[in-house]
DNA sequence: TCAAAAGTGTTTATAATACACCCATGG
DNA sequence: CCATGGGTGTATTATAAACACTTTTGA
């Protein structure tokens, strides 16, 4: 008994990415408006096909490079779509990668290559296939992984407020937090750092700026610590 | 500009199935010895390749009912692994399923035909390719489910005493639980129906048999109850 | 002087954990 | 009559949630 892997089906693999951005108040996906078929002109996912020497990560990277300009983004897997008719072209699997990247840090003129607008998460389109479903599961998933696993060193400027910070939060979670046991919680888990500097474009008064202290975030992390909100 | 498929680099598709299961004390995991090339005699988790028009979900069905004849037993999809080398003989994307079955359920006959044989997972031995890593990423995100959503329906006996339970829940959590706060969590949770009759089997006093209330288990899952333990 | 956002602690409620003794029965 | 596993409740601790007033300063 032998497996013959030339007997097998082979398939086409794609890679769809769903782009999170924050841009100090909302929750916001990229897509592109399709130049190509099939669907020419609707509202899509960016995607690509995973090459022959080349991982699904690495694909992910490449994909969101293509249209953002941005590079070393950790981007995680999500699920893998097979349904058989969901790219009515031919059979085509996808395996679809999510992120969150600072709204202001894309390159324009790529985006604009690609037709890609930034949609807020409480008014996006009909998109095209099954990107919809892939949309919906990576919102979930993006809140869960932030009640457990402290997010936001990618996602704002190296000094931040802690009403910046707060407002991410509030963005993914779609839910207000309070001010005052947000604050204790952040503290609790000991992994900023509070500067003398204080920021005064938000008020007259001005607000103290943070930043992380990657040093123990990358000892704690290690125990995934829990953080409910 | 148009997107040709015809370009596109086509691959293998494998559906790999971790297959836990539960033997009233030890949790374990089903294994095949290989008589196929490549790694022949090796162990390795069951798998197989996608067929044309299968979708994933299916093909995880149809492996596990392959080695084992059982059917209709939900299986997870667990993550997509893309090493460009991780099968020697060619470029193989493989995606992981899991599930937990009940142990004596299975199909002996089937086993043997694959030289299957279960494990516990303190002896698991070296498995070819990334299996180890599949196996070691499935029993982490059993263990958060179990977390997160009461499991075993599937996996005892329909009657069940609440001491089976409990070894159910510490066999994959891998700790020791108190025997009066899991029976107060339990309850809590409000999903079991207690029996009249007990089980005599286990002591001379016998204990309480429960079932699962399907009805009120598929109400309450809607929000997913978080099970802390 | 006032509008707008920042900063700050305590109390209450809920959830998790720790913990020990009696019960029933078959051998 | 005793060894074995089954059954039961409370007190303590830790975590989460609710809550309101004062500060600063530029316009």
């Amino acid at each position: 008994m032998l497996n013959d892997y030339s007997k097998e089906d082979k398939v086409l693999l794609a890679v769809d990415c769903i782009i999170f951005g924050f841009d100090n108040d909302d929750l916001k996906v990229l897509l592109i408006q399709r130049n190509f078929e099939p669907e020419k002109g609707k509202w899509s996912l960016m995607g690509g096909f995973l090459k022959k020497n080349e991982v699904l990560d690495e694909a992910a990277s490449r994909i969101l490079n293509t249209l953002t300009g941005m590079n070393e983004i950790y981007m995680e897997q999500l699920y893998s779509f097979s349904e058989v008719d969901r790219d009515p072209v031919e059979r085509t699997i996808s395996t679809s990668y999510y992120t969150i990247i600072n709204i202001e840090k894309y390159n324009e003129e790529l985006i604009e290559n690609y037709n890609a607008r930034w949609f807020s998460m409480s008014n996006v389109p009909h998109l095209i296939f099954d990107h919809n479903i892939m949309l919906d599961k990576a919102i979930k998933r993006l809140r869960r992984r932030t009640s457990i696993n402290p997010i936001g060193f990618e996602l704002l400027p190296e000094m931040f407020t802690m009403r910046q910070l707060q407002k991410l939060y509030e963005a993914i979670l779609d839910k207000k937090l309070d001010k005052r046991n947000f604050i204790n919680k952040i503290n609790s888990m000991d992994i900023l750092i509070k500067l003398d500097e204080k920021d005064m474009t938000s008020s007259t008064k001005g607000s103290y700026l943070y930043k992380f202290d990657r040093e123990k975030y990358d000892k704690k992390k290690v125990n995934n610590f829990y953080l409910k909100l």
